[in-house]
DNA sequence: CCGAATGAAAA
DNA sequence: TTTTCATTCGG
């Protein structure tokens, strides 16, 4: 109680009213006239008019009566509000980035993120089109299934929005994401469950984030829906009121608003209590869905609605109605989200064995647990309530905000438990689901036109200005253009070179069998729609690695993960294990080679098997997934990750992962090598290299100067909002292949030069959009020539961090005997260098490394104190150089 | 909280 | 044509 009610949400809305958006959402959102707001969406429909009208009446007093009420109100009002503040959907790079952003990040493990967007947008603009083609797919998808459970959503609120207040909504906003009872969920999570926890175990990923089931479901229904259209029209016209049975293909939405309409038994179950408060919406769901065809979208709503609503009256009597109800698989969930934490723990450690392999495996494999059913795991997903991100400050931000907002404070109010139940219910519903189908697409009247929307936001201005500075910027850039690079460059770089040869070995073994894995996970489950999406597929299944892989339950989301050598680079690598241990680093180097090689084997591999297999776009769908592969595994955090992620997922929530996951999953995971063998194909096909996989180059390359490029970019950031000139610096570094230049000159022409050398470079690569790519990605992104050399770029580039920052000689100095050695001869020859280059790129980058660490270090070691730089760089000298 | 990327939608 | 905003997460 308490007064949720109120806090009656009234004078939430007067704070919105005074916000401003809306009045007349305001007046919509009233509880009054909230309903009829919806009946008004509806109107199409008359028949539901109808019973909504009867509804409303009803509900009105109800809502004023009782507080539950206001929570179903306040789902609504959610929706709405969540319409406004529901995420819009991923667009097709989005996707992409969501599912290699982990790959770029473990071959670059330094790399911060705006760095590894950049590499992404590489590979995406890399990417064929029939490649882009899956995801830009998926997105529609995504987006249909989105705008079907927001019709009335806005995708730029209105440039009010700014946020301000906003901000706060924003991060609710985030939150809750497709909307639907999320915001419950969270609520009760927090206050249930484990409000604490953030510590983050959580991360729980999608999983245990309700919002993200509910976007789950969207897309599951979405992709049904695509499925399985035909049906809708048949069911449609058939769907006589009660029977909801209707195929199974009926659709997700169905059941869903089945479930939530609570059939009989809840009802029974529940107390005249739940009825004054649910069941009139439940009835009215109930009936109007069965009634028209139309009616989806509306009815998806409702459907939500209802079953937050449900849910929250229930909330008191919910667990013992959940028990009734039976669904083993809910209250399963609900045990499990009381036990929690405890449980995650647990079940985390459990975990901790996960191999990398198990971590490839999973991948590619959707599936925990195939089952049907039920019971099986319950672990740790619960926890949705953790939701994601539990970094966010959004609890506080939530709190803040509810009161702020209207609705909010009433479903917040609500009560927890009825969150979680409803989150239970949908997931049951999932399960038992099929979700199917439906999902009419048919018409999606919107109810609601133009409705509300959108909170408006007060002010932006902050962000405005802000942006156009960027602009700005950007443009000036863009019209400089940008050398691109390209890099694109795999790998791993230093990390990879701490890892041991051996573990490279067997990664790689394991990466082949990861695929393998791969074929065996999509068989997993079942439901026509996984097949279909596996669709291709087949294959074989390997005993073997399941074994391991199957550890446990297995992830499902994940995508790429994490793998990576970043554990051992952190453990070892990093600074003080280098200066420990000189001959380690040496040996990573010389590791490092060998990785590359075998990279370029395995890649080869790979890619001839794909190629056998055929159209990529065809398989792609199944995936190329593991491809990457790549190194490592092992790796503390990412670990972790994956592991959060994955394990959270036991069984029914699993299952909706599952298919979400397989959903994302399905779209294909390209490997870096993919990418760096494109870009140079693109231009030269590069005959040379391909028939020579040489280890060399480009593995070598690649991440070395990636890494730099990073620490590289920041410092030219830096400077850049200092000086201007960056752009030139950047040309410069963007050169190519300096016939000539080589060691040194670059830079001076760099004007000149680097127009050239630019348009040469687009030429090679071909990047994307350049408008805003260009930039300071060009900056950032290291040269690489074709000969692998790394050239004098790093060198300049070198120079010229070094002239900035004042010129460190010692830094300086040392590079360039390094590459004197190496480059020099280079130019002339590249053949065997290439290995050499390698390493002097390591050395570079652990230059860069420390100056990237203290600014402060490098003016000293520009005074030639430099402890720490220097001596690293000579350590790897004289390796390499021996 | 910004940023870097792309894309879709809105203004 | 220009803004917003979606995802990510290190700084």
């Amino acid at each position: 109680m308490k007064g949720g009610g109120g806090g009656k949400e009234v004078p939430a809305e007067g704070e919105v009213s005074a916000k401003q958006r809306p009045k007349r959402k305001c007046l919509q959102w009233h509880p009054l006239l909230s309903k009829k707001k919806a009946l008004d969406f509806s109107e199409e429909e008359e028949d539901e008019d109808e019973e909504e009208l009867e509804k409303v009446p009803v509900e009105c007093p109800e809502r004023s009566g009782q507080a539950p009420e206001c929570v179903a109100m306040e789902d609504d009002g959610e929706e709405d509000s969540s319409e406004q503040r529901a995420r819009r959907p991923m667009n097709a790079f989005l996707l992409f980035c969501k599912r290699h952003r982990s790959l770029v990040r473990q071959e670059h493990p330094r790399l911060d993120n705006r760095g590894a967007t950049k590499i992404l947008a590489d590979w995406w603009a890399v990417l064929e089109p029939s490649e882009k083609q899956k995801y830009t797919d998926m997105a529609k998808e995504y987006k249909d299934a989105f705008m079907k459970a927001n019709p009335g959503y806005k995708w730029c609120p209105a440039t009010s929005k700014p946020v301000k207040s906003p901000t706060h909504a924003v991060s609710n906003a985030r939150k809750k994401a497709w909307s639907l009872p999320s915001n419950n969920t969270k609520d009760i999570t927090v206050a249930k469950k484990v409000p604490k926890t953030d510590s983050s175990p959580q991360l729980n990923f999608a999983m245990a984030d309700p919002t993200k089931m509910g976007g789950l479901s969207m897309l599951l229904l979405a992709g049904e829906h695509a499925l399985t259209a035909r049906e809708i029209s048949s069911s449609s016209s058939q769907s006589g009121a009660g029977d909801v049975a209707k195929h199974t293909g009926k659709s997700a939405l169905f059941q869903l608003a089945e479930i939530s309409s609570c059939p009989p038994q809840i009802d029974g179950c529940k107390s005249s209590e739940c009825r004054s408060a649910a069941a009139p919406q439940t009835e009215v769901c109930g009936l109007s869905q069965p009634n028209s065809p139309d009616l989806p979208s509306s009815c998806m709503r409702s459907p939500l609605f209802q079953l937050a609503e449900i849910s929250s009256s229930g909330s008191q009597a919910s667990v013992s109605e959940v028990k009734q109800c039976g669904q083993s698989a809910l209250f399963q969930l609900a045990e499990m989200c009381l036990a929690s934490e405890a449980e995650k723990l647990e079940a985390l450690s459990s975990q901790p064995a996960m191999d990398s392999s198990s971590l490839c495996a999973q991948d590619s494999a959707p599936d925990t647990t195939p089952t049907v059913d039920l019971p099986t795991p319950t672990p740790p997903s619960s926890p949705p309530a953790s939701c994601k991100k539990k970094k966010k400050p959004n609890d506080v931000a939530k709190g803040e905000k509810s009161p702020g907002s209207p609705k909010k404070p009433c479903k917040k109010r609500s009560s927890s438990g009825s969150d979680l139940e409803s989150l239970m219910y949908t997931i049951e519903a999932v399960a038992k689901g099929a979700w199917g189908s439906e999902e009419m697409e048919t018409t999606r009247k919107r109810a609601r036109p133009s409705g509300g929307l959108s909170d408006q936001p007060s002010s932006a201005e902050k962000k405005k200005t802000k942006p156009k500075a960027k602009k700005q910027l950007r443009t000036k850039e863009d019209e400089e253009e940008r050398g691109e690079g390209e890099d694109c460059k795999p790998l791993e770089t230093e990390g990879s070179v701490l890892s041991h040869e051996t573990e490279l070995k067997t990664e790689c073994k394991k990466e082949v069998d990861v695929k393998v894995d791969r074929a065996e996970d999509s068989e997993p489950h079942i439901s026509t729609e996984q097949q279909i999406s596996k669709g291709v597929e087949a294959g074989s299944p390997l005993p073997n690695k399941g074994e391991e892989k199957d550890l446990e339950v297995k992830p499902v989301v994940i995508q790429t993960e994490e793998r990576d050598i970043e554990p051992k680079p952190e453990a070892c690598g990093s600074r003080k294990s280098e200066r420990s241990c000189k001959g380690a680093l040496y040996k990573t180097l010389v590791s490092e080679g060998m990785l590359t090689s075998l990279r370029a084997n395995v890649d080869r591999g790979k890619r001839g098997s794909m190629r056998g297999a055929v159209s990529e776009s065809e398989i792609g769908w199944t995936d190329e997934s593991c491809n990457f592969s790549q190194p490592a595994a092992s790796n503390p955090k990412k670990l972790k990750k994956s592991k959060s992620k994955e394990e959270p997922v036991p069984g029914n929530l699993g299952k909706l992962e599952e298919e979400f996951e397989k959903k994302f999953n399905s779209l294909p995971q390209y490997s870096p090598l993919t990418f760096d063998k494109k870009s140079t194909a693109v231009t030269k096909r590069k005959k040379a290299n391909v028939t020579n996989p040489l280890e060399s180059p480009t593995p070598n390359k690649g991440p070395s100067p990636s890494q730099k490029k990073t620490l590289f970019h920041k410092i030219v950031s830096k400077y850049k909002h200092k000086k201007e000139k960056a752009g030139t610096l950047e040309k410069a570094i963007a050169q190519p292949d300096p016939t000539a230049s080589d060691t040194g000159t670059a830079k001076s022409d760099s004007s000149c030069a680097s127009l050239a050398t630019e348009t040469r470079k687009m030429g090679d690569v071909p990047v994307g959009s350049q408008k805003r790519k260009a930039r300071k990605s060009k900056i950032t992104h290291l040269v690489r020539t074709a000969d692998g050399r790394l050239s004098p770029a790093e060198a300049d580039k070198v120079k010229e961090l070094t002239q900035d920052q004042d010129g460190k000689p010692l830094t300086h100095e040392t590079l360039c005997n390094t590459e004197s050695c190496s480059t020099d001869p280079g130019p002339a020859e590249s053949g065997s260098l290439p290995a050499f280059f390698s390493l002097a790129a390591l050395a570079e980058v652990a230059a860069m490394e420390n100056m990237h660490r203290g600014q402060r270090a490098v003016s000293v070691a520009a005074e030639g104190q430099v402890k720490d730089m220097a001596p690293q760089t000579p350590v790897l000298i004289s390796c390499a150089d021996q």
